[in-house]
RNA sequence: GGUCGCGUAGCUCAGCUGGAUAGAGCAUCUGCCUUCUAAGCAGACGGUCAUAGGUUCGAAUCCUAUCGCGAUCACCA
């Protein structure tokens, strides 16, 4: 619609400037609605607050003008309004061929000058496995950073991780305690789920501690402070930051378990990182960030020594940025993480902090934060908030067990995946290592479109046992009419006709016209961080397509020039699909 | 209680920089596989866009209030 609003645009403003003595240059357009006769409609309501007009005369006007002025206008009428113009079938044709001569329509090259955008996604604890809270993360994330170089941005997906804190420790204590020298090679679990293992038994073993303690006389808060792991992950965690060697290789040792498995939940998701940056390296900088604040009065310490930044001028609280024993918290770390990356990346033009909304108030903070300390990239930083996925029978709690596993949930969509194609019976021929690869495509494919396909600050339901469904606006559906289009194009004949044609079908124009908006549509999505937008578009394109496909012979041999319009026109589909999917981190297959 | 977010068909969601009679899918029902893959297509049914005011030629969309749901307001991360 662009390019056509493009075209008319001048003649109108040149129409408005002759017989109304106005200046204008942006017209609002939409598509014609179906129920009426048009291609284009030019909204005149919206010129009536600069031009007393009658809306349907000046729109009668504006309508013969064109006709008289552009052969592209062939007819127009009025309703309300509302101008209705018809576009001749030699334009589509045209608009089609352009489409076809740009590699990567719609996606607009890197522009260096730019700078580089950040983009943080995942930032994982190290001592549990990865859950479908961090699926929805990394898809957004990463399907984000996708976005941002698709209209042109250079981006560097990052992540930070939480590798330290008594949490780790609490998992080292189980393991010396209960884990008899176990390691992923001796039990042949992935190292992520073996060092949770040991943090949910840290919980069992605690508890039962607690449940001593308090038989024995004691409150339940003498309890829980004195039981005798708590007090082990504490000593570990005070031994750790002592730089203590035996400690400090355990550390490394288990962290490296758990990001060996990462990486193998990472590549199944699809999902990779440019940095990786460690809480235990950056919250260093963060305090003497502080110490700098407190120099330059804008923090205060107060007489136990903790350090805090007073915000009520500003609607917010007064906030704790280091403890009165000078250690660190959250938001020390996260503004050392901040300015460690700036550092790393001095044509930083912003960073998209993916993280889940019950953080919306932390993000806040830290962003006031840093301008209050005098960064002036500290406006271009962006909380992308997302809303949290929950469970039929509410929240997933660690503690009972209701936490759906990202490798576990990965495995049932293939394997559902497996099923439906199986009882379909499309696959004949076939090798059991390409199916297998298929089955993983299409679940994958789901998963990722129903999570992506909805606004990111909306809350997910989601139900693991009706899994997700493979038909209407689904990831399979999209793949399934790509397959569909692959498999026409390798039955169609050599082209041949080199007559243009003359007539074009009205769901083809819409389809072309769908084409058109693409590349308004990967702008909108990367100023909005929004997947959500990709996906509706690519489903509203597949509809389109389908709707043409099942009621017209594309093969047909009646009419070579047509004939060679239709291909093209699926073959353009076809890439139009292949980038948008890609923008989601979804792959199609050629066959399914 | 303060702050932030959400509330659209039975269910899951689009639409939100104000524009024509609010759109899809699922579910229910009716048709369509001898022709390019039926994971599909065509159609029926289904709505006081939470409620009440306001702004204006025009409001699901913007503003205010109320109700409902959620998050957050830690020397946790």
């Amino acid at each position: 619609m662009k390019a056509l609003s493009d075209h008319l645009s001048p003649l109108i403003a040149n129409y408005l400037a002759t017989n109304h003595q106005v200046d204008f240059e942006l017209f609002e357009f939409q598509h014609t609605r179906k129920e009426f006769d048009g291609d284009i409609t030019l909204v005149v309501f919206s010129l009536l607050r600069h031009i007393k007009a009658n809306p349907a005369a000046l729109g009668e006007a504006i309508g013969e003008y064109l006709v008289k002025t552009t052969e592209h206008v062939t007819a127009f009428n009025v309703v309300k309004g509302f101008l209705n113009l018809s576009i001749e079938d030699r334009f589509y044709a045209q608009q089609l061929k352009e489409i076809q001569a740009t590699s990567n329509f719609g996606h607009v090259p890197i522009a260096q000058e730019k700078g580089v955008a950040l983009v943080e996604y995942s930032s994982p604890n190290t001592n549990k496995p990865l859950h479908l809270g961090h699926i929805r993360n990394n898809l957004l994330g990463y399907s984000v950073a996708k976005i941002l170089e698709a209209s042109g941005q250079q981006v560097v997906k990052t992540q930070i991780i939480n590798d330290r804190g008594i949490h780790i420790c609490k998992s080292m204590v189980a393991w010396q305690k209960y884990g008899e020298g176990a390691t992923p090679e001796s039990t042949g679990l992935k190292g992520d789920k073996l060092v949770g293992n040991y943090y949910v038994r840290f919980d069992q073993e605690y508890k039962k501690e607690i449940a001593t303690l308090i038989e024995s006389g004691k409150t339940e808060e003498e309890a829980k402070a004195e039981a005798p792991l708590f007090i082990a992950a504490q000593k570990m965690l005070r031994d750790w930051e002592a730089g203590e060697s035996e400690v400090v290789d355990l550390w490394k040792t288990m962290n490296g378990w758990v990001y060996s498995g990462f990486d193998v939940t990472y590549k199944n998701l699809g999902v990779s990182f440019d940095s990786l940056y460690y809480e235990s390296d950056t919250y260093l900088l963060g305090k003497t960030l502080i110490e700098e604040g407190l120099a330059k009065n804008i923090l205060y310490k107060k007489e136990d020594g903790s350090v805090w930044i007073d915000l009520t001028e500003d609607g917010l609280d007064e906030k704790l940025l280091l403890r009165s024993d000078g250690t660190a918290v959250y938001m020390t770390q996260d503004l050392g993480t901040a300015l460690q990356r700036f550092k790393d990346n001095p044509t930083m033009s912003g960073m998209v902090y993916t993280v889940g909304n019950e953080q919306d108030y932390h993000f806040k903070v830290l962003f006031l934060i840093l301008k209050k300390l005098g960064f002036s990239w500290a406006d271009s930083l962006y909380h992308l908030s997302y809303g949290m996925v929950d469970l039929p029978h509410g929240k997933m709690k660690s503690r009972e067990g209701t936490v759906v596993d990202a490798d576990d949930l990965m495995r049932e969509m293939s394997a559902t995946a497996a099923k439906i194609s199986e009882e379909l019976g499309k696959l004949e021929g076939m090798s059991p290592g390409d199916k297998s690869t298929l089955y993983h495509t299409i679940g994958l494919g789901a998963l990722k479109y129903f999570i992506l396909k909805v606004d990111p600050k909306k809350r997910i339901l989601f139900d693991p046992e009706s899994s997700v469904d493979f038909a209407g606006n689904t990831g399979p559906f999209i793949q399934y009419t790509y397959a569909r289009i692959q498999s026409i194009l390798r039955k169609a004949p050599v082209k041949e006709s080199i007559d243009l044609i003359t007539s074009i079908d009205k769901r083809e124009k819409d389809i072309i016209k769908h084409l058109l908006d693409y590349p308004a549509v990967v702008q909108q999505a990367a100023g909005q961080y929004s997947p959500a937008l990709i996906a509706n578009y690519s489903y509203d394109l597949v509809k389109l397509f389908n709707s043409f496909y099942q009621n017209i012979s594309i093969l047909g041999e009646e009419n070579k020039a047509q004939r060679d319009f239709r291909i093209d026109l699926a073959n353009e589909v076809s890439q139009i699909l292949q980038q948008s999917m890609s923008l989601l981190g979804i792959e199609l297959p050629s066959r399914m």
